[in-house]
DNA sequence: GTATGTGCAAATCATTTGCATTCTC
DNA sequence: GAGAATGCAAATGATTTGCACATAC
């Protein structure tokens, strides 16, 4: 249950920061929260819980989440940033909608497989990678535009 | 050699729009410069051989060339945006150093095999995904952080 | 002639930062 | 008590936008 909390705690220790009630209380809530979040709704959550925590903290305690590897920054669109629970998930894709933002999330084993032949191809030690593809899901598909069609934004 | 021109103007031509100077230097500087570029490199080296476009006409004008498949936007890590040629360029992902910042092309053709997997999985029509590996080169491996090591700063 | 495109400077918007105050260790 | 972390408000920086003028069709 609060193994998030734990693995934060020691990590916080690790480093030699900090343990303060900001930091877990944000924490709290990212992981009370299923699937993605992004900072300015986590910050008005909190507030409608009647905890007072800046936004500069929310931006200020992200990262030391990622660090440790609780969770992961995704893009789904540009400059549409969200984040995601990844401790205790096994490693997925998405797949985006242009039409109407849907996502799909989806697991592709290859992609091992092809992190070890790039290590050994180019020397390079992987940390990771992010895939991201996109089209239009069945219901869009009508209001698809076609080549040169009516409208584009991303 | 102008073939990108002569796409440009088509595409122009077909959605209505009009052919200005500003637009087709950009376009020109853009296919001049090989590999990657961002937007401000491409203002300065558009003052530099004295043309005179704004930044504005830039912004405005690089939606075009992705519509119109020329040109592709990547970021190579948050917030870092450049924009790739890929007229007449096969398909191609990032292999990006976490120390140096040195970029690997490489291809995987593995991946449009994904493509129709998912499509016909999830009744999507699949438009382009984009892949980014990242990890340290062999000359970087050495600064490399532990588990919470030293120092992390994506 | 009209609608589009351009340049400029001001507006945006998410994120970062400086600084005085408050907490952890 | 010293160094970190917080909150606030101001700074940043890339991108977007409003508007007056220029220009393509």
């Amino acid at each position: 249950m609060d193994t998030e909390l734990q693995i934060f705690r020691e990590y916080i220790r690790h480093r030699g920061l900090r343990r303060t009630p900001e930091r877990e209380q944000i924490l709290r809530e990212i992981f009370q929260t299923s699937g993605h979040f992004h900072v300015d709704g986590l910050y008005v959550k909190l507030r409608q819980q009647g905890i007072k925590v800046s936004r500069a903290s929310i931006y200020r305690a992200l990262p030391l989440f990622i660090d440790c590897g609780l969770i992961r920054e995704v893009e789904f669109s540009r400059g549409q940033w969200h984040y995601e629970h990844i401790y205790g998930q096994a490693h997925h894709s998405h797949l985006l909608c242009l039409g109407c933002g849907k996502t799909v999330e989806f697991e592709e084993p290859g992609l091992k497989a092809l992190e070890k032949r790039l290590a050994r191809l180019y020397g390079f030690r992987i940390k990771g990678h992010q895939l991201k593809v996109q089209g239009y899901c069945a219901s869009c598909q009508g209001a698809e535009r076609g080549p040169w069609g009516p409208e584009l934004r991303e």
